[in-house]
RNA sequence: GCUCCUAUCGUCUAGCCUGGUCUAGGACAUCGCCCUCUCACGGCGGAAACCCGGGUUCGAAUCCCGGUGGGAGCACCA
């Protein structure tokens, strides 16, 4: 039996899009799931607008999200080489191919003539198609005239009144009408080809057996399998992924904030979580389970049960879901991860102390990003209001009284007292009282904060020292 | 405009193929309660959806037809 072999083709425009990303991760888990290959193409035969650092881009993030490709760029493989930019032979092959049994044409339209034409189109209400007055021209008359001028395109001869079907694994029956495709453009030169006709070369030439991407590419599988089948070329499964979509459902983009998975790496999202996260956008494992491991979405990944619609990328759940992975990290993996976050601290024992503090944050932390802000206290004397300090409406003089009360009792207490320790001698102190009236103003002097960890957690990471300096610092404020 | 795709809570979705068990299930978000000095975590509970109209049927979220809504594509980009 075949393996299947799936690929991804982005072109290196621009930073690694969640979208491409979320198709990648697709094609990976198809692949896994089935023991096939998974190939990384890049495509970047319009070099006017491919840039190396973007192709790094992509790299990284998929490397960052744990998407290994089998064959690629970086990895080589059997098919190589896997940048477009690299195989104008192969192209070339095929187009001189078409042209030599009159099955491709040059076309020398000018854009303009060609722009009246959409024009006038666009006036009648009619299909937008350029169906060329050139492609039944003499070939020896087209090539004598393609060599004096470089005015011209190659267009694929459509066959007229045919009906073209295929199977989306996801979709189903999928039908077009020939005639509404016109006699679309392949190449700009024999050695330049453009998209349509330069995946189906490659994907031909990879022996991909099954092409999964975007619903945005629907319209162009009729072309695709008409070149595929005039080059004789056997036709891959087509599976097309719903699109992720903005808050107002419409194609996820810029304007709909961060788009790219540098940005949310960088924000401090855990790459298991965008993995997780990415999965379930458009599909679903049948049951109820949402927190799932790399190798448990493999395992389970099925194309049948993927959505038909598109799915809003909601980043509410998002956070959600990367907090669920960050309580499941060790302190020492979150110390690691959150290092990023911080400036300068490098010993060791200042690491003893930021795994302790970071522990504290564990619980509440959605984003790595928003650790340092979290703790900044432990760092440096907090500044807050002085009216932070008041419980509900005590007066002035209750809360001098609360600190006062919580200065005698830790002094009382032995440097190293641990979180037990103070919170009995604290509730000792209170008695049957009313807790937070003690509670409130300490754990404002300590933090500065009206969301915090509790006084006694606190006073245990900053010390004795420092908590008695707080609580007479609070105690000034208030003179 | 044309072509194609699509339609269950605000969002992601289960259920649809093989009609009744659906008083439509789960999760995020939201609201309330509990825990509690605060926030979070955790626990409990609430509000919240079958796009509309016909048909088939004893019975339709599920099958059929027609509308409507949403999206994408219509390059000498990919």
């Amino acid at each position: 039996m075949l393996l299947p072999r799936v690929r991804i083709a982005p072109s290196p425009t621009g930073n690694l899009h969640i979208g491409t990303a979320r198709v990648a991760l697709f094609n990976y888990l198809f692949a896994k799931n089935q023991n096939g290959v998974f190939v990384l193409r890049i495509e970047d035969t319009d070099i006017e607008r491919s840039d190396k650092k973007y192709e790094q881009s992509i790299f990284d993030g998929l490397r960052w999200l744990g998407i290994d490709p089998d064959e690629g760029p970086e990895q080589g493989g059997p098919y190589a080489p896997y940048r477009q930019t690299e195989r104008t032979e192969t192209y070339e092959k095929y187009i001189r191919q078409l042209l030599a049994e009159g099955k491709a044409f040059y076309c020398f339209h000018s854009e303009k003539e060609l722009a009246e034409e959409k024009g006038r189109m666009m006036a009648e209400k009619r299909v937008l198609l350029h169906s060329c007055t050139h492609r039944d021209t003499a070939p020896a008359e087209a090539h004598a005239r393609a060599a004096e001028t470089s005015d011209f395109i190659i267009r694929f001869k459509t066959p007229a009144g045919r009906r073209i079907e295929f199977t989306d694994l996801i979709r189903g029956t999928v039908a077009f009408e020939s005639d509404l495709l016109g006699d679309f453009s392949i190449a700009k030169r024999p050695n330049v080809p453009l998209y349509n006709f330069a995946v189906v070369a490659d994907d031909y030439e990879m022996k991909i057996t099954h092409v999964i991407r975007g619903e945005d590419h629907i319209t162009n599988t009729p072309k695709q399998m008409l070149i595929a089948e005039t080059l004789g070329f056997p036709m891959p499964e087509y599976a097309h992924l719903p699109l992720i979509l903005g808050p107002d459902r419409s194609k996820l983009s810029k304007r709909h904030g961060a788009t790219s998975i540098d940005e949310y790496r960088a924000q401090g999202y855990l790459p298991e979580a965008l993995f997780n996260f990415m999965a379930l956008v458009g599909w679903n494992p049948g049951d109820d389970r949402e927190i799932m491991s790399k190798e448990e979405l493999i395992r389970d990944f099925l194309l049948e049960k993927v959505q038909k619609s598109g799915a809003v990328f909601d980043v509410q759940k998002l956070d959600w879901m990367n907090g669920e992975y960050i309580r499941r990290k060790s302190v020492t993996e979150l110390v690691d991860l959150c290092m990023p976050f911080f400036g300068g601290v490098t010993s060791e024992k200042d690491r003893a102390y930021l795994g302790k503090v970071i522990a504290l944050e564990q619980p509440r932390l959605k984003k790595l990003s928003e650790i340092a802000e979290r703790v900044g206290y432990f760092f440096s004397e907090p500044e807050y209001d002085k009216e932070l300090l008041r419980w509900k409406k005590v007066t002035d003089a209750d809360i001098r009284t609360s600190l006062e009360r919580a200065e005698k009792v830790l002094s009382g207490i032995s440097d190293e007292a641990a979180k037990a320790k103070l919170e009995r001698v604290f509730l000792d102190e209170i008695g049957g009282g009313d807790r937070g009236s003690l509670l409130w103003p300490v754990r404002v002097a300590l933090s500065g904060k009206k969301a915090s960890p509790g006084p006694f957690e606190i006073m245990e990471i900053l010390g004795k020292e420092e908590s008695l300096a707080r609580i007479r610092g609070a105690l000034k404020k208030m003179a």
